[in-house]
DNA sequence: CTAAGTGCAAAATGTTTGCATACTT
DNA sequence: AAGTATGCAAACATTTTGCACTTAG
């Protein structure tokens, strides 16, 4: 049975607030110290691992980073896909129907069920791709 | 310019020998050390990344780790794919016309290169899904 | 009251860096 | 000789843990 603790309500709150990107642990912490809220660096980890097991929150790793990301799974739900650039890092959203239906087929062929909303490819964006 | 070191050959002799996994650095020290090879953690991380650098390996991060994968470039070139399952971990290489498509129709409807090397799709395998 | 959550400080991981020394070319 | 690479130890970044204390239900 989880509590409701006001630090749990602190970060589904920025969370929320940030719901359009990506956010690691480390950048929630800055914002939690500059706005001086009650909750440590130790419970914030906690947190965020037990909001992912709940399965309100994906963790996600972009980029060759060493820190994870999280985001609302709400926001993941209705497939779209990340791509990210490998040149400038530029993370774009993208809304396509042959990703569905690669997925579909990866789980009717191969009898793997893709997890969408894990998505992520690398490669050159357009911009990029003109600049070389 | 490169030089040909000692220290460069032996993790070039690991990678080749590890070539149809990922493997991080941290494995690659245990082997290292086991074997007692000569060469320090901070050379392997360097050599690693030089590699990196010069194309001879990717670097990739799977699952949600903090640590990164290394991989020779030759063995990612022949288009498989990755698939990964989210509940055993067992890695899966693809051959899939499909995602070639995919990567093609992303290029030239969304304007963006995928690198396929780097396509890791995560989700459920066969085994995890008879088990659910 | 009891299970769950918290803060702190310390530990654990994985990776990078400064610097003096050694090796390649 | 010049430029590159190395080892060491220390620093760094991110995440996890043990433990005593607090809070929600």
């Amino acid at each position: 049975m989880k509590y409701n603790t006001k630090q749990r309500q602190i970060v589904l709150e920025l969370i929320k607030e940030f719901s359009d990107e990506h956010i690691t642990a480390e950048a929630l912490l800055s914002i939690i110290n500059e706005r001086k809220l009650d909750i440590s660096r130790a419970t914030l980890y906690r947190v965020l691992d037990s909001l992912v097991e709940e399965g309100i929150l994906k963790k996600i790793i972009v980029d060759n980073k060493t820190s994870a990301c999280f985001q609302l799974c709400d926001h993941l739900d209705h497939h779209h896909f990340h791509l990210i650039c490998e040149k400038c890092g530029k993370l774009i959203h993208l809304d396509c129907e042959e990703v569905d239906e690669l997925i579909s087929h990866i789980s009717m062929e191969h009898d793997f069920d893709v997890n969408a909303s894990r998505v992520v490819l690398y490669g050159l964006c357009h911009d990029c791709k003109k600049s070389c």
